[in-house]
DNA sequence: GAGTCCGCATGACAGATGTCATGCGGACTC
DNA sequence: GAGTCCGCATGACATCTGTCATGCGGACTC
């Protein structure tokens, strides 16, 4: 008998899944959780096989609940299921440990499936998202031209960037012209939006 | 007996919420659909009591299929159920002729009374939206303001913007101005992202 | 060890952006 | 009808932003 943490913010979500998983016989909901925070807590008192995690949650998100998951209750798999699938969040998850990664667009069926592969050590990725990670490729970005795309990314002025980094402006500028530059940007704010899509931050 | 459209992209929740709904006496869900362009197919096919829509889905979102259902299947009852839940979308919702609108945070026994409520002509607004509404106010932007936003929107320079909309750069530069200065905004960016989020836009 | 490449960092310059003062015309009050 | 307010529209000016040429130092090749 397989059991499943399940963790989504949405009730309406983790109560259908909750009722679906459990007309299969060998899956069993242990725990429900509708934040990260709780998704810890209730990890840690019921040990669960498969920890089930929505990406967007109040308090931690999916990928970092993943992350201290692996830490503190090893023995548990995780898999994130997610409406907002970029191939930059893929990314993240695989970084965390994450053993699957599903959109909310796979059938009920297929979702107990992929549970029993990962409580076996196996792992699963939706296809067209690994197509699109893969797609994405590398970043061509040095690593401080990333740290300047991230920092503009709320859109703030260039001085306030250059002061957070402690460097002159003109260098913040060329950084971010660089950058530009390599994502075919007309300027740093559409660039920080690529960039930020495709997993480069 | 409420004959109910279902439309959700993400199949897992479609499946699960039909499930959940068809434990209810007085509800059958009559059709499904995966896209905005489905969902209309089905509701002229099956000519449905109410309509649950998601906001975000492929082809038309949830907001213009109710507004083309006002039109082509009257006796339809539009709602909507999101995730995405700001005040704009609920604004533009009302607007369309939505009757009700609802995070999917609510329980499955909870949609299953706004459905009966849409369906006997009443209205629900989930009220922490509906307050999030009311706090956001009204616009404090010109409409020429919040058009130079929208076309601001994606990061566009201001020469573009001012071609698209046939007018003179510094022109356009001002009412940027103006906006990002009644929304407390460092510059066009940021306030773009601010009038959307309050949904002004 | 010399040569070369690449990332980090800077300042000067041109061009884009935001601010300001100004004018026009419609709506509303008195 | 005069006065006032507000939105629309423009150009001049100061500031901010992006581009370019330049230099430094570590890594890698030969």
């Amino acid at each position: 008998m397989i059991r499943v943490l399940l963790a989504d913010d949405e009730h309406l979500i983790r109560g259908a899944l909750a009722s679906l998983l459990a007309l299969e016989d060998d899956i069993t909901v242990v725990a429900e959780a509708a934040s990260g925070d709780e998704a810890l807590a209730m990890a840690r008192a019921h040990r669960p096989d498969v920890a089930v995690l929505d990406m967007r949650m109040p308090g931690h998100d999916g990928v970092s609940v993943a992350a201290l998951l692996r830490e503190e209750v090893p023995e548990c798999a995780s898999m994130i299921v997610t409406s907002h699938a970029g191939a930059g969040a893929l990314k993240q998850a695989l970084a965390a440990g994450v053993r699957g990664f599903v959109p909310k667009t796979v059938s009920a069926r297929r979702l107990a499936e992929i549970i029993r592969t990962v409580h076996t050590d196996g792992r699963y990725v939706d296809h067209e998202l690994a197509a699109d990670a893969i797609a994405a490729g590398e970043s061509p970005l040095t690593p401080r031209e990333a740290e300047m795309l991230s920092l503009a990314e709320d859109g703030a002025p260039v001085a306030e960037i250059a002061s957070r980094a402690a460097l002159s402006p003109g260098t913040v500028r060329n950084y971010l012209s660089a950058a530009a530059a390599k994502l075919g940007a007309e300027n740093r704010h559409v660039a920080a939006r690529i960039a930020r899509e495709r997993g480069w931050l």
